[in-house]
DNA sequence: TGTATCATTGTATCTTTGTATCATTGTATC
DNA sequence: GATACAATGATACAAAGATACAATGATACA
């Protein structure tokens, strides 16, 4: 019986507005990936922008630097990205204008995934889940 | 092919202070979970502290690792433990019945701000987020 | 200027740990 | 006995971690 204390639930980098969660069933990898996707998507990151390397970002997210490598990797594959041996990690311009689209749409594909799982993992109804989704849109101030 | 079986009674784990009785009409799975989740309402474990790999316990007690890992994703669902494929298995800190709702309330309040946040920052429509929604809330497969 | 050396950064690969799926076994029911 | 079902086991798979390696760039010094 280890009384390993290891285990934090959430780890938030500072290095990037980012953060996971160590309950949640969604690996890892997934959770990087799509947050780092979304800050693209939303212009936090702009071409050009260096990441942080994956040993930084794995150190403040306290997970193994694989892990991150990994989600790296992914990213480069969906054009997002350019990872550099021995350079670093840096934010690739869109290629075009369907590209910018598509990136909105696999972002608000995966903020409404998470949205189900957690929602899922609560045992709420989809009913609740969209008013509360209702509600919220409404609550927060429109720009 | 027959299994000389005769010499598993009884074992006990020396990982975990839990033991099974082969003889008995309750199923190993059963046991194995019921033993453990006695053990973190007396609070020999405690939160955060780590179970034994399904491999090791399974080992201990003389039995299939998959029969462990069925009882870990049990307590998984009672909310008692948190199972992180590549990671390991974890104490989850109690919630208690009465802060349940409010908990889950609360949850979804937040989960649904941050979604109508994040939406907004990428420039969509009430509209297309709750199709997004409802869209993922059918590709995720209903329990 | 060239290059040796070292620190930094990502890569490859193997290990550890849980998951998915199908096969086997044992038991209840007919 | 035959059959159906639940429990357990066997095996292949996938996520995350550990460790050794390779590419790049900075620095020192001949």
């Amino acid at each position: 019986m280890k009384r390993q204390q290891a285990h934090r639930a959430i780890a938030k980098a500072s290095s990037l507005p980012i953060e996971v969660d160590f309950r949640e069933a969604v690996p890892l990898t997934e959770q990087i990936r799509n947050q780092i996707r979304a800050l693209i998507a939303r212009g936090k990151l702009q071409p050009g922008d260096q990441l942080p390397t994956v040993r930084q970002l794995a150190a403040d997210l306290r997970v193994n630097f694989n892990t991150v490598a990994r989600a790296y990797r992914m990213l480069e594959k969906e054009a997002l990205i350019s990872v550099r041996h021995g350079r670093g990690t840096f934010v690739l311009a869109p290629v075009s204008e369907a590209s910018k689209e598509a990136l909105k749409r696999e972002t608000l594909h995966s903020l409404a995934h998470h949205l189900v799982q957690q929602a899922r993992a609560l045992g709420l109804s989809e009913h609740e889940v969209m008013a509360a989704l209702r509600r919220a849109w409404q609550e927060d101030e429109p720009p």
